[in-house]
DNA sequence: TATACCGCGTT
DNA sequence: GACGTACGCGGTATAG
């Protein structure tokens, strides 16, 4: 039987690699707790540290936490490392309930044991910072931590077993250490080149905001769209097209610009002017700011945030950094950690289609994937009576994408026609569109039966789940509120897809750090964006790494057809992704 | 200052 | 009346 200790480390902020440790409470049964506290700021070599390093470095240890990615980060600062089997409450409560937005311990404390925590800013009082706090208020506060996570692991615990996400919590739970381990690693950010590109940027806005605005009316803000409201609709007498807001005004975004933007040149200016605004307001300072201890920039890796089993990421968000739009340039300033490394970038291959292969067994999807068919030229012949693949020009392989993956998403005739129509240039209307859906269903019978199941299972169960069993809960599945209804059968289709896709990728990065580990290897896993991986590969690790992630990521789960994976190796991220 | 909404980048 | 999943985030407008 192993030994089960709750750990909660106090510090004297929240940013991990600039933080210092100022204690660490310990709790092994109820309404038992000790907390070590550190004398002094980064007291590395203090008894205290020795006594924590030895403690937490056991193997045979089960070690509890709420939030552990932190403290693992935290700990592994200070030079201490936790060896044990993890077990982390927050990632608990959310595969139980990942609709929960919210998965706080003081949150979790109250729902799960209806007690109410003291919290962090009630403990601090007056005091300024941490280190000024009495070491008795200070041990009561995180002793408590440690007593509330240790008492709600023992709550979840079995409940997670009889909700039949066992499994489930067994993946998240071990990537815990591995999202910590590539936060930590964070992603070197070439700032020269970044500085010249915002100064490119910098210098296109002036000249569009001149060519826009000129010398008429310079008070005019052309992020604020009741200005450009009435910049375009009255002083250039532009005749609106589409519907207003709720605020009055009519909508300016850039679906509604792009279809004036043929007639009006001030019109194409400010898009183009937006597109370069929104590089340099959003993803630019996001780039610059890296931590001065690393140089490198450290996002966070969001592991319960989504309720369809994504990864999510923020502080900065690095999953939306543009690769198709006028800011994709950016990307060229996402290069090795040295000199000596280059950057290895692997995506999965149609991954969500595969799943959507799998869960519903349509004999021509399957038999496409099995043989190397192009499942977009596919779509094609069989909705646009094409007899011979090669036939298929890109055109309509384009069409039959947005169908396959419009269907994906449990598009209606409404918005594929409006894809239709982007896709083409051509109007088309949902009529059409409806057409070529039944054609769809018609061609793919298992995947409209695989559909109607899945909706019929979660008006049953009140859930849908994925492959794997991570179960998403879809309350208004039979709302008499018919919006809410369509939504909820959209997720019902959705989740299974994109979730499980998720779990494929989960166990993928769990199986890669294990490999890692176990092979010595000095490559680091530094980004994941939902399908695809990046990783910092020294030079001399390049044949090995191609060859282990490409391994691991399409053996990371039999589902019954082969997982494909593109791989490429480059000098920065544009180049291999 | 907090919240809502718009708009837009990715998959 | 809306109509495509899942997010994070910058900006403006509005309420308090």
């Amino acid at each position: 039987m192993k030994k089960i200790i709750c750990i909660d480390c106090e510090t004297d902020g929240l940013d991990v690699n600039t933080c210092n440790l100022a204690g660490v409470a310990i709790s092994i049964e109820k309404n038992q707790g000790w907390y070590v506290p550190l004398e002094k700021k980064n007291k590395v070599g203090s008894d205290a540290i020795s006594f924590l390093k030895d403690l937490l470095g056991n193997p045979q240890l089960i070690v509890v936490g709420h939030n552990l990615k932190f403290d693992l980060q935290v700990l592994k600062n200070h030079g201490i490392q936790v060896n044990g089997e993890i077990h982390d409450t927050m990632v608990m409560d959310y595969v139980l309930s990942p609709q929960r937005k919210k998965h706080g311990l003081k949150l979790l404390s109250k729902i799960h044991l209806n007690y109410d925590q003291l919290s962090f800013d009630k403990m601090m009082g007056n005091h300024g910072s941490i280190w000024e706090v009495p070491i008795k208020t200070l041990t009561k506060y995180a002793c408590e931590d440690t007593d509330q996570t240790l008492q709600i692991f023992h709550h979840l615990n079995p409940r997670i077993q009889e909700s039949g996400v066992g499994n489930i919590y067994d993946l998240d739970r071990k990537l815990v250490a591995v999202l910590a381990r590539m936060e930590s690693n964070g992603v070197a950010i070439d700032q020269k080149l970044l500085k010249s590109i915002a100064k490119k940027l910098q210098d296109d806005s002036l000249v569009l905001e001149e060519s826009i605005i000129g010398d008429l009316i310079p008070e005019i803000n052309l992020n604020s769209t009741k200005d450009i409201n009435w910049l375009l609709f009255e002083h250039y007498a532009i005749p609106p097209i589409g519907k207003k807001t709720k605020q009055g005004n009519y909508s300016v975004s850039k679906k509604v610009l792009s279809k004036l933007s043929a007639d009006h040149l001030i019109v194409k200016e400010l898009l183009e002017l937006r597109a370069t605004k929104k590089v340099l307001s959003t993803f630019i300072p996001a780039l610059s700011n890296l931590n001065p201890l690393t140089n490198k920039l450290h996002c966070s890796i969001n592991q319960t945030v989504t309720e369809t089993g994504r990864l999510s990421c923020s502080k900065p968000n690095l999953q939306n950094i543009p690769s198709r739009t006028i800011g994709k340039m950016l990307r060229q300033c996402f290069v090795p950690s040295s000199k000596d490394h280059v950057l290895i970038g692997a995506d999965y291959s149609n991954i969500e289609l595969r799943v959507m292969a799998v869960l519903s067994q349509d004999k021509n999807l399957l038999n496409a994937y099995k043989n190397g068919i192009d499942v977009h030229r596919l779509t094609a012949c069989k909705l646009l009576g094409i007899k011979n693949i090669e036939d298929v020009d890109d055109m309509q392989r384009d069409v039959a994408k947005s169908l396959n993956f419009g269907l994906i998403y449990g598009m209606g005739a409404h918005g594929l026609a409006e894809t239709l129509s982007n896709v083409t240039k051509k109007q088309h209307t949902p009529q059409q569109a409806q057409e070529i859906i039944d054609s769809y269903f018609a061609n793919y019978t298992d995947v409209a039966k695989c559909k109607e199941n899945l909706i019929y299972q979660a008006t049953v169960k009140g859930y849908t789940e994925t492959l794997f069993g991570r179960k998403r809960p879809i309350p208004d599945i039979n709302s008499n509120d018919s919006i809410k209804r369509q939504m909820s059968k959209r997720l019902a289709m959705n989740t299974p897809i994109q979730g499980t896709a998720a779990d494929i990728m989960r166990m993928a990065m769990v199986n890669i750090d294990q490999q890692l580990t176990k092979q010595k290897l000095k490559s680091k896993m530094i980004l994941t964006v939902h399908d695809e991986l990046l990783f910092d590969v020294p030079k001399h690790e390049i044949t090995i790494m191609e060859e282990l992630v490409r391994h691991e990521m399409e053996n990371a789960a039999q589902i019954g057809i082969a997982l494909e994976v593109d791989l490429k190796t480059g000098n920065n991220w544009a180049e291999v992704h």
